[in-house]
DNA sequence: TTTTGATATAATTTCGATATTTTTTCACAT
DNA sequence: ATGTGAAAAAATATCGAAATTATATCAAAA
């Protein structure tokens, strides 16, 4: 338990971290009345948790009639995908503008751990220790591309996209199927962001997301 | 007072109109406590509605500091206006794609509308009791825009940015002085989009909103 | 068997009060 | 004057319970 943090804010953490790496059931309900018991806490503290992680996405809310986990579909997965893409080509592309060498060498840093940990994992029979770091590494280098767009709501809309994707793909999806195209991907995207090519880095980041838009990453 | 509608949803409508109009200071305190006596209902559901406001980007939180109104800011504007752009422009061309005939007869309805209150307004000399319409006008113009764009998550996050663009404009600016190059903006969009030039859409589109993106639209 | 409606149960929303934290005030020292 | 820190005031966060609303149960009627 972070200090100087409110048991809200807790609250909204471990729920957050949960939400994320579907610990719950997709359209399982989250009773406020069952939390409480669980957090040690009233049930509107609950409910304001709850609100704050609909806000993000990552909780559907229903006029009296509660809140629960967003259900996963095809439809859905497909539409956060294009959605990125459009977000992170564009933001990315920004980022080439204003984001200098200080820029490149925060994506170069962040690339290069990640492709540490991939070439680890590529060698591994059970991979699964290493899914949490991998998964933080993953996330730090698609932030880092959006990081020097200079636009805050840009950013901030992207994070919230980023985790509802994240929420809605399947657990097999994670677990490296496709470790040695990703290898490839990223580097494809931090060689045409370095090299200044607008387009090119476009097509790459489509690249990398375009699996995700067939309708078969779903279903776990 | 509607029907079947629970106190903090009338809050929450309330409070949003007056975000969005403008009818508080920017930067002023949203207090809990005070609204909680003129709505004349608790505390917490004050705080959830705020809560829900801030989910829309129209109130800020701050641990253990309560709301506020969002400040303006010119760089804001600014990133707003980008993003609308680049959401309007793509869903827009998703439209026009997806729409088919439903999707053009309801735009060319939209901007029949829009189009004969701003030439009302035009020849007035007192055109404030038209205010509100046209603002529901044009509203339901760029919301048509997107509505056959096919992407739940993308039609809303217009909504909030449109929201939030709406909350940042100066009082000035919506006292219709560029009325005529709105009237004629609009129907270069809507033209452009019934012959389905893709770029062309986008370039309107664009000089549509660039006028907000010199930082001069701003304080009011 | 299916539908209907009354009743019971369970969940959500709202409340008023208390606990905690932040902000203001003001005496005192620098 | 300016800064510091303790005490008071104000605001925010949390609580447990009561009120409201939805959902489930089940007997009677179609």
């Amino acid at each position: 338990m972070g200090i100087g943090m409110s048991k809200e804010v807790d609250l909204y953490q471990e729920l957050r971290k949960r939400l994320i790496s579907n610990s719950y059931d997709h359209g399982a309900k989250l009773r406020a009345e069952l939390l409480r018991k669980e957090f040690n806490c009233a049930a509107s503290t609950v409910r304001e948790a709850l609100f704050r992680l609909a806000a993000i996405g990552l909780v559907q809310f229903q006029e009296q009639r509660g809140f629960r986990v967003p259900n996963r579909s095809a439809k859905k997965l497909i539409e956060l995908t294009h959605f990125r893409v459009l977000l992170e080509a564009e933001g990315t592309i920004m980022s080439m503008r204003n984001g200098g060498v200080a820029w490149e060498a925060r994506l170069t840093a962040a690339h290069h751990k990640l492709s540490h940990i991939e070439k680890r994992i590529h060698g591994m029979d059970d991979p699964s220790d290493l899914i949490d770091i991998w998964s933080k590494s993953e996330d730090e280098f698609h932030q880092t591309l959006m990081s020097a767009c200079g636009s805050d709501i840009m950013y901030q809309t992207h994070s919230r996209i980023y985790a509802q994707f994240r929420q809605q793909l399947m657990v097999a999806d994670r677990k490296f199927n496709h470790i040695s195209e990703n290898i490839q991907n990223y580097s494809e995207i931090l060689e045409a962001a370095l090299s200044g090519h607008e387009s090119l880095t476009r097509a790459k980041i489509y690249d990398h997301l375009k699996r995700h838009m067939d309708g078969k990453t779903l279903d776990g």
